[in-house]
RNA sequence: GGUGAGAUGGCUGAGUGGUCGAAAGCACCGGUCUUGAAAACCGGCAAGGGUUUGUAGCCCUUCUAGAGUUCAAAUCUCUAUCUCACCGCCA
């Protein structure tokens, strides 16, 4: 959510930098509710203050023992005309409300203009794509000939479309895998390592961005009374951690990590990606939270993107980093880099991790200030999210990219310790 | 799942219809004292919003959340959520 003080003194700023990403603020709308606000919220205002001082001045008058009735009289007037605009207020409250939820966040001067993801513009290459003396093979047939390891039939059969099984080796790499990333992160990237619930309440979800926009790409449950909805990202759980809490400015900058499932349903995107691991209903991802004093948020971001590289790097895949162009970047961020992983077998970098600075953007929406040392103030805090990593495209990198003419996938040396010691997978 | 008790400011905790946004203590901040610190003493200290050039003033809202009763609700009624205790069940 965006400071309405901004919006009432600034907006034409503000609409053309929402301009940038296709987002068009409809400004008179705006400003006619914004009129209709101000008038009747003072109204309302001097009504309730008139009400108060009324009531009071009956307890003093009963206290005293006069006669009340004329005092009541007059009061009940007043009571029906509060009423009512109090309801007109709501009303207008409301419609505004509506339109600020739904407007996403301002960009960051140094996020690259663009209407599409061919727009991104790549900042930084890491390795070289191996060469191959062989026919390689996708990381859906590498893994079937490895005793079937990643089962998308059964998937299906169990749960439906985009729901995989894995199996073996190939399960104990995909564990493995998160295994490795919570442990350097926590242990090398000074994070602390959470574990939170897959199931979160609404409020949740509003304070992070995903409600009320975008409902539709989560999977909810309504039993008993509660609405639960799975969680599409650890950020969800993690971030709202900060929600409704004061935290002093001694204990910034807050580091968290966490392993979680991750739930999507995806919507909109049916015939994208439809073979393989890519694009699933249910995936694992490591993912890394951070919490800031608003000066430092942008360097935070560029830390927290390298310790996604770190990742890759330690696991010998090649990559590249993309900065999102105005048209690819996401609701809540201000500026985004994505980290892509070589797939041999598509022939490019494909996504494997997200790293954003949401500004105060979700603190906004959640209430989740720090106190200025110096001022003694409340403040919003800048909140940052990224993958490091999601581990099931993790596990397709490294099933295409240490794929060996024979059909076996040799371990990237740093999970070795994490798979006891194998170096090699291969068909039994 | 059953029964009972609760939910108040950063924390502990008083407050059962009318100067209660809320006693007291702790923590924190400022001052006196001291070479300095501690102790003692004095003073200050919630958040969100509106109005406004204003971190001034004035006003509104907030005592878990939502609905209700009332001229007036932290206080009464209902519902939900959560916490604690005991019992039952259970990975």
């Amino acid at each position: 959510m965006l400071d309405p003080k901004q919006l009432r003194t600034d907006i034409a700023a503000v609409a053309e930098n929402l301009a940038q990403r296709g987002f068009i603020l409809d400004i008179d709308t705006f400003n006619q509710l914004e009129e209709q606000r101000k008038v009747i919220q003072i109204k309302t205002q001097e009504l309730q203050s008139q009400r108060n001082t009324r009531s009071k001045s009956i307890g003093q008058a009963k206290a005293r023992g006069e006669d009340i009735a004329p005092l009541l009289a007059e009061v009940n007037q007043l009571g029906s005309d509060l009423e009512a605009a109090k309801e007109e207020q709501n009303e207008v409250l409301a419609k505004i409300d509506a339109i600020i939820s739904a407007v996403p966040n301002l960009l960051h001067e140094s996020v690259p203009k663009g209407g599409s993801e061919d727009d991104n513009v790549e900042v930084k290459r890491w390795g070289t794509p191996r060469v191959f003396d062989f026919e390689i093979k996708d990381h859906v047939d590498v893994a079937l000939a490895l005793d079937k390891g990643i089962d998308f039939e059964s998937g299906a059969k169990l749960a439906g479309t985009r729901f995989a099984v894995m199996r073996g080796h190939i399960a104990k790499l995909h564990r493995a895998l998160s295994q490795f990333m919570l442990d350097v992160h926590s242990e090398q990237h000074g994070y602390q390592e959470m574990y939170v619930p897959y199931l979160v309440n609404h409020q949740s979800l509003y304070g992070t961005g995903q409600l009320p926009k975008f409902g539709e790409d989560l999977f909810h449950t309504d039993l008993a009374n509660r609405q639960l909805s799975l969680i599409p990202t650890a950020e969800v759980p993690l971030t709202n951690l900060l929600r409704d809490e004061i935290v002093e400015e001694s204990e910034l900058p807050i580091k968290m990590c966490a392993h979680t499932p991750c739930f999507r349903s995806e919507a909109g995107s049916s015939g994208r990606d439809i073979r393989g691991l890519i694009r699933q209903h249910q995936f694992d991802k490591v993912e890394m939270v951070q919490v800031v004093k608003p000066e430092n948020s942008f360097t935070a971001l560029d830390e927290l993107t390298s310790h996604a590289e770190k990742i890759l790097e330690l696991l010998e895949l090649p990559y590249r980093t993309v900065i999102l162009c105005t048209g690819d970047i996401g609701f809540g961020a201000t500026k985004t880099f994505d980290i892509e992983v070589w797939l041999p077998a598509q022939d490019t970098y494909r996504e494997i991790s997200s790293c954003s600075n949401m500004g105060d953007f979700q603190a906004r929406r959640m209430q989740a200030r720090y106190r200025n040392a110096e001022t003694k103030q409340t403040e919003l805090l800048h909140t940052l999210n990224g993958s490091g990593l999601a581990v099931g495209r993790t596990l397709v990198a490294i099933l295409e990219n240490y794929q060996q003419a024979d059909g076996s996938v040799d371990i990237p040396k740093a999970l070795q310790p994490y798979m006891k010691g194998l170096t090699n997978i291969s068909a039994s």
